[in-house]
DNA sequence: TAGCAGGAAAATC
DNA sequence: GATTTTCCTGCT
């Protein structure tokens, strides 16, 4: 079925899709592929609007829109992140960047596949997870995978998962997978809260439980900020620390400023981490996640 | 709490 | 072709 929706906000599709969020998009030509539900589509930006064809499924404007949260508008939520110069430097660089409202359990599994990779490592682990455990269906005569539901995940030898790529991160993998079917961990659930309590029952759950799994603050906050509407969440990894010593340095305890600027680099332990991450959303307020996703692509093409 | 292993692939030299 | 790094977490 073929659709174009209407932008009446700022988006750049390129950078949305770019900006490390999310990791099933393919750039082919003049389009974006992607699996979204039980279907899969197309789409191109043309200006203001949306170019879209898609598989039958209900993958229709309306989807779309709340996808890509085309209904916000995204002006005033930009002004309000940019604080200083570097921030309003950033927003004027990758205008256009959005967050996505994605699927939670799909989410989760990716991002705790994302520890110690980068980013083409985990394009291809998730594509691997998905071409050996997800339905197979065709559009324009390609075949594509769904992303399989965590039953299914939770079903599957951990010795198989590893065989397929993962490493150590396939028991981790399987024991989400595990708590998710089993209900233990439910994103509808976890949007309810608010950040705090959020961020807490996320690691509490899923760790404090013995049910283990590779679920520390940084997924956690990426969870929350990318399929939870958490946009308070700040998630730190290596780019964001680098940035922040770099170009907040103030933000940054004078301790932890210097583990961070020594060589090589000091890792943040978890008290380091929330304290660092609570004075990054006091200092961007609600919507700091978007300023770190800015924040993020200022620290990649700087390298 | 600081240090380190974990698995494999991408970047870098 | 070898070494370092990689959107990190959990254990000691």
């Amino acid at each position: 079925m073929e659709f174009t929706v209407a932008l009446g906000s700022p988006f750049s599709l390129d950078y949305t899709l770019e900006s490390g969020q999310v990791f099933r998009w393919e750039h082919r030509g003049e389009w974006w592929y992607g699996v979204l539900g039980r279907g899969a589509l197309k789409v191109k930006q043309e200006g203001d609007s949306l170019r879209c064809v898609s598989s039958e499924d209900p993958l229709d404007g309306s989807f779309l829109r709340s996808y890509f949260r085309l209904d916000e508008q995204l002006e005033p939520i930009m002004a309000s992140v940019m604080k200083d110069q570097t921030m309003t430097a950033a927003v004027q660089r990758f205008y256009g960047l959005r967050l996505l409202r994605q699927d939670f359990w799909e989410c989760l599994a990716s991002f705790v596949l994302a520890t110690n990779a980068n980013i083409p490592r985990i394009r291809k682990m998730v594509a691997s997870v998905c071409s050996a455990y997800g339905d197979p269906f065709e559009f324009e005569g390609l075949t594509y995978f769904t992303f399989p539901d965590a039953e299914r995940l939770a079903e599957v030898q951990v010795s198989e998962l590893r065989a397929s790529g993962l490493g150590y991160r396939a028991p981790f993998l399987r024991r989400v997978a595990e708590s998710v079917s089993r209900g233990a961990v439910n994103g509808g659930e976890v949007e309810m809260m608010d950040y705090d309590r959020a961020h807490g029952a996320l690691l509490k759950v899923l760790s404090g439980e013995k049910l283990l799994l590779g679920v520390g603050p940084k997924v956690a906050d990426c969870v929350l900020l990318y399929s939870c509407g958490k946009d308070e969440a700040f998630p730190i990894d290596v780019w964001i620390a680098r940035e922040l010593a770099r170009s907040y340095p103030n933000l940054v305890d004078p301790g932890v400023l210097k583990k961070l600027t020594r060589e090589p680099p000091g890792k943040l332990t978890q008290r380091e981490y929330s304290d660092l991450s609570r004075v990054a959303r006091g200092y961007f307020g609600p919507h700091a996640g978007l300023a770190q996703q800015y924040l993020y692509m200022m620290g990649r093409e700087n390298g």
